[in-house]
DNA sequence: TCACTTTACGCAACCGATTAACAAAATAAC
DNA sequence: GTTATTTTGTTAATCGGTTGCGTAAAGTGA
């Protein structure tokens, strides 16, 4: 028995047929210098040793591997577990695979991610980073390593020269509330996490200005920044219900926290959206499992991820420069938030 | 402008020391036989010229890639994601890179992927085949090749020599109804998908045997086998209303089929769990986020992630034995079966 | 001072491909 | 029949590391 049956390579071919590596290589490649016979040959001996290409020779001499890496902080959330699938869709199509590594939201961790990627796995990087998103030097690193980045969703872009897909959360708040308007809302609330992360301070900032638009004058507890997960919904709300001051509507920047409220809500005896409508932020699966569905702002996660792909590719294949890309997000509008309050008072 | 500053080398740093790249290698290496004066004078230039080792290079030379496969049919399902969250957890903490691909259930798309992967590009694959899932003849040429395997969830593995990681869905289903029987509910129904799938049979013959242990006689119309999506589960007990023989309970093979059984027996006036107790299968984040909250059988799919990796990295570094794990399933009761029928007539 | 062991480092082969440059054979041109 | 051209292959360098083997220098003991 053979201790090891080393995978066959080229030179076993060679070997096998009496003739040299590079005329095998070439007559692989189907290269114009190798005969037609010759080829037929080589292919035929290539199959019966059941020959496979040692992919990692071909990276180390080509200096290309077909591999990008995809940063993520966790893949288990759906947000994230869309992008990667519409980033893995591009990828597949062009045949490149996808290296995906998780921060946990951990700046160790993604520094460590990061300088492993660097040293020759991938040809380039789509990134969300973790929080909190104010360093940026090991990606000003992979810059100045010409590594190509592409960053996602989070990332304060005008800092260093990548490319990026994101949606316009300022957008969305603003379009959130003043869908709310429109219903006849006038006392909207905003639940949302820490407004020095990028995203949150913008979906509040959306929110804000709506109602500035409108002449609406906010009050400080009209915003509560616990976070956006469901305990701290309905921790949010609770705390609204014992000072007293119900509002008409929330704009929840993160649909878990409107799940939370809205249990929070029924098991006060308050209706959604007759009482309090509510409308969320990033069109999880959810929004249409639970009763009743939740109005939410869309962020086309897969074609986010298919995006940032697509220009990460263009840049390695045809050194196409990378650009800024904002999606304007999408209101679906549910029962959640269907409710119009200029009839029924 | 340097046209293309090349990355530095271990050889640059042996030209600007004036040694030989055998020793930079060594000292990076941090081998004896390099005295700790060179060490320190080879590590400082390697961190002024910003050296990176190129692990390509390292890749080709040891024959080892430090990178693993995993092969899922659907990143997106929160079951698949944990089960890569354990494998990725496992594998940061060895100091493992993890390669994602997608079958999409889809056979071509498996093939081309597993191809792909036994290239060269990993050391190892860790993998949940696609759907129908009898067609194992890829999965032997990776075994033909001596490339370590373990599967989970799906697979037979009987069929070839791996290892693998499962759920007992045998234990599941008859757990899951051994729990609503010792609640008083006699007349049990199952929904669920095509039994010719392993899993769905598995659960299937656990509702089956529980039932006979118990001396119920089933009939034929106890079993619907549409589908386990919540338009699937909406319909089957549409189906089940029309029919008008109402059961005490339901044993879904699914938490989404659940979730629409619920919905739809809501609507139609009926309580869950006081009119009809409900256990669903798999887990799933919603069965905490609806109300009634939803019994399920824990799969653990984090463990079984990292179980599988743990495996395989046992294989690959000190050739241990491949094994086949079950995992006993464990029950969580819910809202939705937390009601005893003896009491309450 | 001589023989012997250790320590510290260099040489060169190797992993498995790709590819520039060159050479031999076959074909065409005169 | 000799030269020019094309066709078809070969040789050898290269990608960036690792590592067995050899050896000079330093250290040890008698």
């Amino acid at each position: 028995m053979t201790e090891k049956s080393k995978k066959t390579s080229i030179y076993d071919i060679a070997k096998a047929l009496g003739i040299s590596a590079s005329t095998v290589s070439r007559a692989l490649q189907n290269h114009t210098s190798i005969s037609d016979s010759r080829k037929e040959l080589i292919r035929e001996k290539a199959k019966e040793l059941n020959y496979r290409p040692n992919l990692v020779a071909v990276n180390l001499k080509t200096g290309k591997t077909r591999t990008i890496g995809v940063l993520v902080p966790n893949i288990n959330r759906f947000f994230f577990s869309s992008v990667i699938e519409g980033v893995e869709d591009e990828a597949y199509r062009r045949n490149y695979d996808v290296l995906i590594c998780q921060s946990k939201d951990n700046k160790d961790r993604e520094e460590k991610i990061l300088s492993n990627l660097s040293q020759g796995k991938v040809d380039g990087i789509i990134a969300s980073v973790a929080y909190p998103d104010n360093n940026l030097s090991m990606y000003e690193e992979l810059v100045d390593m010409e590594i190509p980045l592409v960053f996602f969703d989070r990332a304060s872009v005008d800092a260093i020269q990548v490319g990026s897909v994101r949606v316009d959360d300022y957008k969305g708040g603003y379009s959130a509330v003043k869908h709310l308007l429109l219903q006849g809302n006038k006392k909207i609330f905003h639940f949302s996490g820490p407004l020095e992360v990028t995203v949150w301070r913008n979906r509040y900032r959306g929110w804000r200005d709506a109602l500035e638009d409108e002449g609406i004058e906010i009050q400080d507890h009209w915003v509560q920044t616990e976070s956006t997960d469901k305990e701290s919904g309905r921790k949010m709300m609770r705390a609204i219900l014992e000072r007293g001051d119900l509002p008409d509507a929330i704009f929840c920047a993160g649909d878990y926290a409107a799940l939370g409220v809205i249990q929070e809500l029924r098991e006060n005896g308050l209706r959604v959206p007759e009482d309090i409508a509510i409308v969320g932020f990033a069109n999880e699966p959810i929004d249409e499992m639970v009763r009743p569905t939740i109005s939410s702002i869309c962020q086309s996660s897969f074609r986010m991820g298919s995006l940032a792909a697509k220009m990460l590719f263009d840049n390695l294949e045809t050194k196409e420069a990378m650009v800024n890309i904002t999606i304007a997000p999408e209101l679906k509008v549910r029962e959640s938030s269907f409710f119009d309050r200029r009839v029924k008072k």
